[in-house]
DNA sequence: ATAATATTTGCAATAATGTTGCAAATATTA
DNA sequence: TAATATTTGCAACATTATTGCAAATATTAT
């Protein structure tokens, strides 16, 4: 709990109910969340446009990320490791359960490398695997 | 213009002008495309709804595929040696710009393997790098 | 602790995006 | 060319996302 509100601090946030209950919510859980699911497990006392303000200015502040998914939702993970040291890394694949269809972050999978064609310059790389996870094999 | 009634048929589609304008689109593009692209870039008298359904039909045929995202979109993508051989791999990398913001289907680039935890079944990986390409830099 | 300032919230309105049923139009088959 | 099958467009609806603004809440300085 005091974890909370020091994340919050340590990126200059404003501690209010919402911001709290929201990264509580990333900090309890293993997986990655979408809008929706964020809806669904707080009180549900938040305007749902407070959770979209909030969470851009998460994904802003370098608290989570955005992972791509090829259906039309926006998922969004915290990996605790780099979260608590106050800045993120974000340099692991991520899973999609195809039967729970829950998003995991494999911290300790590292991204493998990726060689490009001549002209292209390489920022960031984002690998999804999808299949079965280990609860639902 | 031959190609694009060819690889409907090869695919059991009837032939209208939709399906042939949106083929045709994905054929004379080297990138991705999302919905919206579709629409501006026909002639616009096709009916948003012909254009969800044509995509999912080429989806469901394996003529296009689609790409992971971060922004909450779908985007889609053909990808010419694949497609004209009639069936889809899909086993290549893709790449966003940050300048021009396209997405391009690096065709020659393989996925790297990826080694899961204990547990977990692969079933497609997904490789999305992200930076500047060969055209912006 | 309290007042002044800054930020965040919720509401309302609006826009964009995606889905479904059904009759008319078009394409395919015989 | 007629019979059959498929596709299209319209309308209605559902979901998801965005913006402005006043009220509520949090932070800062006293």
């Amino acid at each position: 709990m005091a974890d909370t509100a020091d994340i919050l601090k340590r990126n200059q946030l404003s501690i209010t109910a919402s911001s709290k209950q929201i990264l509580d919510l990333f900090l309890n859980r293993p997986g990655a969340l979408a809008h929706s699911d964020i809806e669904k497990n707080t009180d549900g006392s938040f305007d749902r446009v407070t959770v979209y303000r909030t969470l851009q200015t998460f994904v802003e502040k370098g608290i989570i990320h955005n992972i791509p998914t090829t259906d039309n939702s926006i998922l969004y993970a915290l990996c605790k490791d780099n979260c608590e040291a106050g800045h993120h890394h974000d340099n692991h694949v991520h899973f999609i359960c195809d039967v729970c269809d829950k998003t995991i972050c494999l911290d300790h999978v590292s991204i493998p490398e990726v060689k490009l064609p001549k002209g292209f310059t390489q920022k960031q790389t984002d690998v999804v695997v999808s299949g079965i996870c280990d609860e639902c094999k």
